[in-house]
DNA sequence: ACGTTGACGGATT
DNA sequence: TAATCCGCCAACG
């Protein structure tokens, strides 16, 4: 498996009506420090049925500009995820990943 | 091989 | 709360 792989595998555990980030994606992925990475990978992604939009900044902002932001806000809205101003509400929307297993 | 890019993040001011 | 600064690193040309 490589980055893209792993990534992509991530985003798509985060189940409906949830949302993670950039940084907690990449630690999940076994890629600490790989933030802007994982946007990269996400871009890509688009095409192939992964939930991109349920990845935001840290804090629940929306980081992807113009009007793809926009579409972002609204496919989450359509998921039941609820905003408190421009940001999502992590408290109750934000995802847990399950703790990754150490090396054995 | 190498400099640039960017949907980042957190620490600081 | 917001603006800046700076470390991060895979992908690209």
């Amino acid at each position: 498996m490589g980055y893209f792989e792993d990534v992509q595998h991530v985003v798509r555990s985060i189940p409906r009506g949830k949302v993670s980030t950039y940084g907690d994606v990449a630690r999940a992925a076994g890629h600490p420090g790989t933030a802007r990475q994982v946007a990269w990978a996400l871009r890509d992604s688009r095409l192939l049925g992964v939930p991109w939009q349920r990845v935001l900044g840290s804090g629940g902002n929306i980081l992807l500009p113009g009007h793809a932001g926009l579409e972002q806000r609204t496919l989450l809205e359509l998921e039941g995820v609820r905003f408190a101003g421009a940001r999502v509400d992590m408290k109750r929307c934000g995802h847990r990943f399950p703790a990754r297993r150490r090396k054995r």
